[in-house]
RNA sequence: GCGCCUGUAGCUCAACGGAUAGAGCAUCUGACUACGGAUCAGAAGGUUUGGGGUUCGAAUCCCUACAGGCGCGCCA
């Protein structure tokens, strides 16, 4: 007995209920009500709130209703219990053979166990980080590098097709300041006015100058395109080299040159006047973002000609939505929410609902201390945190894992000392521990001939700390769902951490051994325990992997 | 000035509108003849920034005050 097969058996049982005529609801049955597992004991094994939610509709009192059914459910398979208490809540205690099937239903699935399907036919494209190409990865881009990437395994373990793009924008006035400055670095000259300092320039001019020998020697014209098209490269392919590293994976990256060069943009802007959102004032041409409750109108050309960078923005949008898209999804920054609002507006103005079709999701910046003062990032001053400098101070698991485990509009503090100095204390080890402890368990487990039951007898796990670790087993698949539905995998490591916690106490028991103690011969509890053992070390992998964080056999 | 986000234990942070607000770190006390102690058991620590409101029930939703972060270009 599982939470979503203890909801359905509500289903029933009011569906029963109103059949008879013994209960009235205003709106029909609802699909499936809410199951909690409760932190207090006495409260049972599973907790559901449903006689509150429906009371009113019903017409009737709380604890009249919830008494009604449950009654009703004392009737049921695999309830062993049922009690009504404080304003309305039903508590439910699960028969411990239903509940014991949980962790073969686990070790049955594998892998397998929570994946869904509550966003098949879903397609999504997840859009993160999309840094210029201008530097390398710096400690602002790392969370969204976390959560980007955990989202989008999130969202495929759900059920939805995913694709993970990085859109490089390689375009613009700011190249050729990359460029002016590699130049600078290479000929000894000072860093020029609007140039990116630090010293990662002058490592670059040494990479370009060795990857095409006599470059800086060209003329001047010719020596800026060539050198923008040389640090370009090597600047990508370090970034891609750190992402990889990081073990952050995309699908696409797509170039914002590219999407010019396709001849995209004209066609999006001749779209956007047959819509009629887009008027020409003062020698500009504006998109009337104004008409889908942006704060202003934005202006698509320049008047000296050029286009804007919201004018490549809609193109995007508009190649995304043709490669069938049905949802673009947008991590930025705190510093970019300013582009919230004229996103959506755009959507509207080239005919989308951007309720449906858009999801910009702001996260707040994550603030870094070092020695107890604020490290601040610039990279036209050249001070930068570099992921890889981060990576290398605190391995990639920890330093994903600590991003991971808090929600993207949290702003956070990461002290540098703490993270790197206290890394044994990070809450990463301790789920990784109970990934390796399970593992060498299994292992344990096979010298002593142990194996899995082809038949698992539930009431063989009737330990209290059994029924715990079974519970908490046989969330994970909901948790799988709220984390896809609310985009926020930290609800997967907080799982973990809660799971961890309960298979450590249920380890600690003596009366939950799973080897046999002395003279003892392997038997029935022995293989039902390791079927809990091997339940257990699924969650705990396939959780992992959710967050891209790796689950060692030992440490 | 306007807009978005945030305010929870000493610190970093959790908590689909649910029952006595929880973890980790730090502090204190226990359990090592251990299926791996990177563990477990326990103590202490809170007027969820203040004030109103909504309802069976509010850290959560609404209003308001205060505090902090960020943003408000024909920049990229």
């Amino acid at each position: 007995m599982n939470p979503a097969q203890l909801s359905a058996t509500v289903v029933d049982a009011l569906t029963s209920l109103v059949d008879e005529g013994a209960l009235v609801l205003a709106d029909g049955v609802p699909a499936e009500v809410t199951v909690e597992r409760p932190r207090e004991k006495s409260h049972g094994d599973y907790a559901t709130n449903v006689a509150l939610k429906l009371a009113k509709r019903a017409g009737v009192k709380p604890r009249d209703l919830a008494d009604l059914l449950a009654a009703r459910l004392r009737e049921s398979e695999g309830i062993a219990a049922v009690d009504v208490a404080g304003p309305g809540f039903i508590n439910v205690t699960v028969a411990a053979g239903a509940q014991g099937k949980v962790a073969a239903d686990v070790v049955a699935a594998g892998a397998a166990y929570g994946r869904l399907d509550t966003l098949a036919g879903q397609k999504i494209n997840v859009e993160f980080i999309s840094a210029n190409p201008t530097g390398p990865l710096h400690l602002g881009h790392t969370r969204w590098a976390v959560l980007g990437d955990a989202i989008g395994r999130v969202l495929a373990a759900a059920g939805a097709e995913v694709t993970r793009e990085f859109y490089i924008n390689d375009r613009g006035v700011q190249m050729n300041h990359f460029a002016d400055s590699i130049i600078a670095a290479a000929l000894g000259e000072p860093t020029p006015a609007d140039g990116y300092a630090g010293e990662y320039i002058a490592d670059l001019a040494t990479a370009v100058g060795e990857r095409e020998p006599g470059i800086f020697e060209l003329p001047a014209d010719e020596r800026r395109v060539a050198v923008r098209a040389a640090g370009y490269a090597v600047q990508l392919a370090e970034q891609q080299a750190s992402l990889a590293a990081f073990n952050t994976h995309f699908d696409v990256w797509a170039s914002e040159v590219a999407l010019h060069e396709s001849g995209s943009v004209p066609d999006t802007l001749q779209r956007l006047k047959d819509l009629g959102h887009v008027y020409e004032l003062d020698g500009a041409l504006w998109m009337r973002t104004t008409d889908f409750g942006d704060d202003k109108d934005r202006v698509l050309i320049k008047s000296d000609g050029e286009l804007t960078y919201f004018a490549s923005d809609t193109a995007y949008y508009l190649d995304k939505r043709s490669r069938g898209f049905d949802h673009c999804i947008y991590l930025l920054g705190a510093d970019h929410h300013g582009y919230v609002g004229r996103l959506k507006a755009m959507a509207a103005c080239v005919g989308d609902d951007p309720t449906q079709t858009l999801d910009v999701m702001i996260g707040q910046l994550v603030k870094i201390l070092q020695d107890g003062a604020e490290l601040r990032l610039s990279k036209r001053a050249g001070t930068i945190v570099a992921l890889d400098d981060l990576v290398a101070a605190v391995g990639v698991d920890a330093l994903r894992y600590s991003l991971a485990r808090y929600p993207a509009d949290s702003p956070l503090t990461l002290d540098v000392a703490e993270i790197t100095r206290n890394s044994a204390d990070n809450p990463v080890y301790y789920v990784q521990y109970g990934h390796a402890r399970t593992s060498q368990l299994v292992a344990n487990a096979a010298k002593f001939g142990i194996e899995l039951p082809d038949e698992l007898d539930g009431s063989l796990l009737s330990h209290e700390r059994e029924g715990a670790l079974l519970r908490a087993l046989a969330e994970y698949p909901r948790v799988v769902a709220s984390a896809a539905e609310l985009r926020e995998p930290h609800r997967i490591a907080r799982y973990l951490e809660d799971t961890v916690s309960v298979f450590n106490k249920w380890y600690d028991t003596k009366e939950c051994r799973m080897l046999p103690q002395g003279d003892e011969p392997v038997g029935a509890v022995n293989r039902a325990r390791l079927a809990l053992v091997v339940a257990s070390r699924t969650v705990i992998a396939n959780g992992l992997d959710l967050l891209g964080v790796s689950a060692p056999e030992r440490m």
